[in-house]
DNA sequence: AAAAATTTGTCAAACCTTTGCCACCGCGCT
DNA sequence: AGCGCGGTGGCAAAGGTTTGACAAATTTTT
């Protein structure tokens, strides 16, 4: 298990770019106590929130207790095996990605891991760094439900895809955090957002500076894309509770 | 040889909004009945209607009475080779894409796979994931991209099938990273692409190079293709986010 | 109705990340 | 051994984010 003891990765930040979601959690079945720390190690350097369990009835316990957004599932498990707990996820929770990690390659039989339902696999000695893509990877197919690619309002465009901007058809130019502030806000419109839950939803739960850093965004923001910044029409505040995005 | 002994295919990213589009039909050509009733669950879920052959021969009698849009080939098959209904089908239908499923990561294998003409291959302990994020990427490949072996702008010409760029007239050498990167792009065109999406889609999972590699092909490309590399204008960086080509 | 308390707007300096670029290492091919 | 490509790590520069202070606005208390 070499590679798992490696260098962790450089702390990279929160967010992996392309996402404006908090991370999630993930659940680590795994018996190997060495394992089960590095993995934690890894992906809370990653900004998940890790619960690790060691058997598979545990596994099953807590995944019921509290659904996490993806499992990592050791094979090779003490009381329940790592297949059963798989088909059991699966049958509770179809659409949640479970990745596998085997032993050796020796499990080579695909059929059984169609057979258990499983969305990924990674063979041990894994890279940390594969790992990690892998279930980034996995928490981006999922959450990429209703995804909208384009909404306009008072001669302002937002491009999601393009992650461009536009006011009266000349391009705005926002920064990586103004642009996901202004998603969370675009796709919540309407409704009342503490800054609380701003700092969770758009700056993650890794980093979670003042609640003045949410109000100099949103001071950006009307700068750059309302009419007069002075008195504005789109994002209002709410005293005493937060911002509110309307069109 | 070099450059061209890349990957048949470069793995593309998966739609994002693929619920709504109508998933065609797919033909699983495999003997094992394990693996046929795991493979046919897998894309039946995803949205597939799947029909399943196990044999050579009647693979190609169901495909001349109703051609589906990918095929999926093991390549141990009774009754008539894969490698042979492989080549038939190509010659039958140019561009439908052929996904195989190889029992080892041979290296023969994949030369073969090249001369049989199928479009993608997935080895032995293939993840659910994969599979179905390559017939995806099949699937859009012909739909998208099949046609456009050439996309020109600015005095800089790639040809996709000769795997030649040219600038201003003049032959521009890429290596075969660069090329895919390049190829990536283009075809992703406008759009803001993470250094991972990169890495996961151009490198691939096997190797999980760090982020600064992403950044070091960036400026061979710009180097080599942008007028001014110092100031890009094709090749732009979204900082925070990851890069966006436009032409 | 004024004062006090709380909340929000604004700005620029301080701080931290990310990117560009380069020199270097290692592996596979000739 | 030499070459070329791909990958790594470091450093400086560029660019963004956060903080802290204070003014302005709003609500709550006297």
């Amino acid at each position: 298990m070499g590679q798992i003891a490696a260098p962790i990765t450089t702390a990279r930040l929160a967010d992996p770019m392309n996402s404006t979601r908090p991370m999630g959690r993930i659940l680590v079945v795994e018996d190997d106590p060495a394992v089960q720390k590095a993995l934690r190690r890894l992906f809370e350097t990653d900004g998940y929130t890790v619960e690790v369990q060691s058997n598979g009835r545990s596994a099953l316990e807590s995944f019921q207790a509290a659904p996490p957004a993806v499992v990592i599932l050791d094979l090779r498990l003490p009381k329940l095996s790592g297949s059963d707990v798989c088909k059991e996820i699966k049958a509770l929770a179809p659409s949640l990605p479970i990745v596998v990690l085997s032993a050796t390659s020796d499990v080579s039989d695909k059929v059984l891991l169609l057979e258990l339902g499983a969305d990924d696999y990674v063979t041990k000695p894994f890279s940390p760094r594969e790992l990690l893509a892998r279930v980034r990877a996995a928490l981006r197919h999922t959450s990429r439900t209703a995804h909208i690619n384009l909404v306009s309002f008072d001669g302002i465009s937002v491009d999601f895809k393009k992650m461009e901007v536009q006011r009266d058809g000349k391009v705005v130019v926002l920064t990586a955090q103004e642009f996901k502030t202004l998603q969370f806000l675009v796709q919540n419109a309407d409704r009342v957002i503490g800054r609380d839950e701003l700092l969770n939803e758009v700056w993650g739960y890794q980093n979670y500076p003042s609640t003045r850093t949410v109000d100099n965004h949103i001071l950006k923001l009307r700068q750059k894309l309302e009419r007069d910044p002075a008195s504005p029409v789109h994002f209002r505040t709410v005293h005493g509770m937060g911002y509110k995005f309307v069109r």
